[in-house]
DNA sequence: ATAATCCTATTGTCCTACAACCCTATAAGT
DNA sequence: ACTTATAGGGTTGTAGGACAATAGGATTAT
C-alpha cells in the first residue's frame, strides 16, 4: 500500500501548470511578463518539453497564458470570464422566475434564427427529440431530459455555437433548479412535458418550414405557457 | 480594416478540444462515457497524439474529462453549470462574430426592459456612465470601461440580475477578446467609442422617455454598426 | 473457489526532428 | 538618409517513435 493508493498524484502537466499558475498568483510572473522557454522551463523541471506545453496548454485554455509562436509564452492581461450562477439564491421563486425570463429572450430569438439557418441534418435530429417527448413515460425524468434535448436541438439550428452553449447553460440550470427545489418534480414536469407537446410540435413544424416569424411566435407561445405552469408570468406582450 | 487582423487561427489543440467539447454539448458524448483511444482521436483528427493529449489535457483542467492511466478518458459527471468560452478559439473571427450575436440578443431585448422598468437611480447610473463615455479621452483604455459600464447600466435597468450577470459576462468577454487580438486595441476602441456616443446617447434617451421599442431599435442599431465597425454583419432585420 | 500470474490495451512521459513564426541585424535599393 | 528586403538565430507548434506505468481481463496454479 502506497500514499498513492489513497488518491492519485497528479500528472505532471498538472502539478507543472499549478506551480506556474503559483509563480503568478504570488505575483513573480506578473500580467504581460514573458515565461521562461519551454525548454528551459523543462530543463529547470526536469520534465520533458511535452509535459510543459501541456501545462502551459491547460493555461492557455483558461487564458492565464497567451503564446505566440516564435516569440515565447507570456501572462495574460485579463482574467477570462466566467458565469455561474449561485444555485442557492435560485431556490427563491423571484429569481428563478428571473432566470426563466433570460432563458426566454435567447430562446424565442433562437427559435427565429433555428428556422432560417436549419440544416436538413439539424432539422432531422429536432424530429428525433420531439419523437422521444412523445414516447416519454409521463411519470419519468426522462420527460425533463427529452425537453431539454428539444431545446437545445433547436438552439443547434441556430448555427450559432455560443447560442447552442448558453442555452444548454441556462437551460440545465433550469433543470436543476427545478430537480432541487420541487417536492415531486418528476411527476409534476411529466405532467407539464404532456400538456406541452402540441406546443413543440408548432415550434418544430415552424422551424421545419422555415418561417423564422411563426417559429418565434411558437416559442414565445410555449414559452409563455410554461412560465404560467410553473406559476410565473413574463411579460412577452411587447415585440421580440 | 481586415476580418484577419481580428487574430491568429487557433492551434490544433485548441480545436480539438473544442470539437470534443462539442460532442459532449451535443450529447453524442455523455457524463460516464469513454472516449475513443487517443491514437483513434489522433487518427480520425488526421493530427499526432500530442496534438489529442494536449486537447484532453485542456478538458481535464476544467473539469470536463477525467483521464484513468491504462484505461481511457471519461467524460465527468456534470457538476454545477458553469459557462466559459476559450479564449483561443474566440480569436477566429468567425467564433467572434457568433459572440457577438449572442450578446446582441440579448442587449437589444434588455434595452427594451430597461426602458419599461428602469428606476430613477438606474437612470441616473446610466447617465453618469454616458457623461463618463463623453469626457473619455479617446485614446485611453478607459474608453472601453466606460463603454462596458454603459452597457451594464441599461441592463441593470432591467430589474433582472441575470439578465445583468450575463450581459456583463458577455460584454467582458467581447472586451477581452478584442483587448487581446487587436494590434492596437485602445487606439482603435477609442476611435470607436467617440463615434458611437451618439448611438448610446439614443438609447439613453428611449430609456429615460419609457419608449421600449424606441430603446430597442437604438441598440439594435448601435450594435449592428458596432458589429460592422468590426468588420461584422449581423442578422438583425428580422424583429427582435 | 480463490489467489497469483500473465497478457493486452491504454495513458503518461521522454526524445528527436522539422515546420512555422517572430525578431533583429545587415545589406541593398531609392 | 531613409526605406525595403533578406538572412540568421531563437522560439513555439506539430509529428512520430519509443518505452514506462497502469489497469483490467483472462489464464493458470493452489
Amino acid at each position: 500500500m502506497k500514499i498513492d493508493a489513497l488518491g492519485r498524484t497528479p500528472q505532471l502537466p498538472s502539478r507543472i501548470a499549478s506551480r506556474i499558475l503559483q509563480e503568478i498568483v504570488e505575483e513573480r510572473l506578473k500580467p504581460g511578463d514573458r515565461l521562461p522557454t519551454e525548454q528551459a522551463l523543462a530543463d529547470s523541471f526536469g520534465v520533458s518539453r511535452n509535459v510543459v506545453r501541456e501545462a502551459i496548454s491547460r493555461l492557455r485554455s483558461d487564458g492565464i497564458i497567451q503564446s505566440r509562436q516564435g516569440v515565447g509564452a507570456f501572462v495574460a492581461r485579463t482574467a477570462v470570464p466566467t458565469l455561474r450562477f449561485d444555485a442557492e439564491a435560485l431556490a427563491d421563486p423571484s429569481a428563478f422566475q428571473a432566470l426563466f425570463e433570460l432563458r426566454a429572450i435567447l430562446e424565442i430569438r433562437a427559435a427565429s434564427l433555428a428556422a432560417r439557418r436549419r440544416t436538413p441534418e439539424q432539422l432531422a435530429a429536432l424530429e428525433r427529440a420531439l419523437d422521444r417527448m412523445r414516447g416519454t413515460e409521463k411519470w419519468a425524468s426522462g420527460g425533463v431530459d427529452a425537453d431539454l434535448e428539444f431545446h437545445k436541438a433547436v438552439a443547434e439550428g441556430t448555427g450559432n455555437a455560443y447560442i447552442r452553449m448558453a442555452v444548454s447553460f441556462l437551460s440545465e440550470q433550469v433543470r436543476v433548479t427545478i430537480m432541487e427545489t420541487r417536492a415531486r418534480p418528476e411527476a409534476e414536469l411529466g405532467d407539464i412535458v404532456e400538456v406541452t407537446i402540441a406546443e413543440h410540435a408548432a415550434i418544430h413544424d415552424a422551424i421545419a418550414a422555415q418561417d423564422p416569424a411563426r417559429a418565434q411566435d411558437a416559442m414565445a407561445r410555449h414559452i409563455h405557457l410554461a412560465a404560467l405552469r410553473l406559476g410565473y408570468r413574463l411579460e412577452l406582450t411587447e415585440p421580440v
